[in-house]
DNA sequence: TTCGTGATAGAG
DNA sequence: TCTATCACGAAG
């Protein structure tokens, strides 16, 4: 299980090393097909660039809380902070469900597994992730946690998406020719 | 391409 | 109070 000091380095690192690694989250299982780095500093598109809020928040937690947050009026998002030789978040965008599919089909109402968790709207929706899991300890076994990756796997990084400022920064990370990652699909 | 939907924060 | 903005997704 990833412990807290996996959490303890910076958001680039966790985010890339993040990616095959499975989500333990209730009852399922998956594996992370698709992450992004926001950083605390500097990081135009990060939270904690206008909002008092989010920079209370890091203050406020220890590496390896979640921090959930409401967007569009709809979509539910789950990040994980990180603190260490730099702090900020990485933004889960994408799953590839391999257990507890059933209850993802119930709370997505669709049933290609394709089609479950390939946005991070759609994946919090599978889920179940709300405003109530905001804070939430991640490093705990009786909890949501991580696995590590099992076997080295090919990531590839790309430009952020959906986002206005800091575009040029390559901090999305996705699982190579993976077919549950989020559009647009890097190469 | 458009539009729904609501929290947040800054301005007035 | 009012308004802009937003790390999205489904429908058309």
């Amino acid at each position: 299980m990833l412990t807290r000091e996996f959490f303890q380095t910076d958001p680039v690192t966790c985010a890339r090393k993040l990616v095959g690694a499975t989500l333990v989250w209730g009852e399922s299982r998956s594996l992370i097909a698709e992450t992004e780095a926001y950083g605390a500093i500097g990081d135009e598109a990060c939270h904690t660039w206008s909002r008092p809020s989010a920079r209370a928040f890091v203050e406020n937690h220890p590496a390896g809380t979640a921090y959930v947050y409401f967007n569009y009026g709809m979509h539910w998002m789950l990040n994980v902070l990180v603190k260490g030789r730099k702090d900020g978040f990485v933004l889960f965008r994408a799953l590839e469900p391999l257990s507890g599919l059933e209850s993802m089909h119930l709370a997505r109402g669709v049933k290609d597994p394709l089609q479950l968790c390939s946005g991070p709207g759609k994946l919090a929706r599978a889920l179940g992730v709300t405003g109530a899991d905001h804070g939430r300890d991640l490093c705990h076994p009786d909890g949501p946690h991580f696995m590590a990756a099992e076997k080295k796997v090919n990531v590839v990084s790309a430009p952020r998406v959906g986002i206005s400022r800091a575009q040029e920064l390559p901090w999305r990370f996705c699982l190579k020719g993976c077919l549950h990652v989020s559009k647009p699909r890097p190469k």
